[in-house]
DNA sequence: AACTATTAATAATT
DNA sequence: TAATTATTAATAGTT
């Protein structure tokens, strides 16, 4: 399709086919999915590398879904799959829904990463990387914040035991000049009543 | 890609829908053929017309083996080769995982779209279901351990002004009661010296 | 990873 | 449907 055309067989410069296998790779994918926009079909695309690295596609919800239908399109009905509808039915259903929902993530991983390091398609291995460090970034970001709260708890504790160490002082100097002076008690209030000043430190176990 | 471009969406006259369907099908299983052969990779490629109509390829072995391979690849293990004698306790544990797996990856997203802005490979609705995901996520988790925080040192800040008060009354009243017994001062030092008990409240802008 | 000269695919038309 | 053709899209070879 460019620069002269090419033999219908395997590209025996490896540097070559590698090459082409990328941009055809993409291009495939992208036809696939125009298709399955522009009329409305349901596509499923694998594609195994020469070495077995694995390219998929599926244009309307997953791969095991849709292979279950061609499953199902193909032979008149798998036996395996469908006969009891009571207890299977249901943790089937949420497991396609699951699925569902970690390809749509997994996309947004993609597409994220793509924005931020300027490329769109990840390998297994890369997003399981960056998962990994994603999860240590969190931790890390997370109870940086968490111990600086903690610690700034930790002081206002601090400063309240000061301050009731002072009061229950100034109560007893209170009371002894009352006694020196054997006056009758002033202030009986000053005896400021406070709740059990404990701290629940339960929600510091993250 | 002739007589002037097509929006990338859903053809509405069915006529041209199914001409465009049936043209670019043919196109793209031409094009999944021409990558086995070229690159020597194996594709599976299933095309749903929006009838439910089956098309297929499967450029090495069939498209059962493909499948196999497929889930051997994706999982460590294959779903026809669990009998079914686990039938309810393995879709409890799947769908722990899977969960588990969506947390995971919902991190990432959460991480990541602190810094990007464009949008490429994802479909409005999967982006809607991001936007879901992460507004779910940034709310549960960090908003509410952070308020609890928040109100814990919210409840000491009070505790300390209330004891700050008694504090400066029971000075007061120390004073007081010098002045009418015409005493020696007995303790300066009862004014038991603090720093300044301001919280540094940035670090709760979160 | 970009570029570009070509070829291939295909949208509109007949 | 099937063939035609004017355009656009994909990409092989090159840098």
């Amino acid at each position: 399709m460019a620069r002269g055309k090419i033999q219908m067989k395997k590209i025996e410069n490896p540097v070559h086919r590698q090459v082409t296998f990328c941009k055809r790779r993409a291009g495939l994918l992208k036809k696939a999915k125009e298709l399955s926009v522009l009329c409305d079909a349901e596509i499923g695309l694998v594609i195994f590398s020469a070495h077995g690295k694995l390219y998929e596609l599926a244009t309307k919800g997953t791969m095991q879904g849709l292979m279950e239908k061609y499953m199902k399109t193909t032979r008149g009905a798998a036996p395996d799959e469908q006969p009891p509808d009571q207890l299977q039915q249901d943790p089937r259903e949420e497991i396609s829904k699951l699925k569902q929902e970690i390809e749509v993530l997994q996309k947004g991983l993609k597409y994220m990463s793509g924005g931020v390091a300027g490329h769109g398609t990840m390998s297994l291995d890369e997003l399981d990387m960056l998962e990994k460090h994603l999860e240590i970034w969190i931790y890390h970001i997370r109870s940086a914040k968490m111990d600086i709260m903690f610690q700034e708890i930790q002081l206002l504790k601090n400063k309240e035991g000061i301050l009731k160490a002072a009061n229950k002082y100034l109560q007893e100097k209170i009371d002894e000049q009352y006694r020196i002076t054997d006056m009758v008690p002033m202030m009986t209030t000053t005896n400021i009543p406070y709740g059990p000043l404990t701290i629940h430190n339960e929600i510091f176990q993250f």
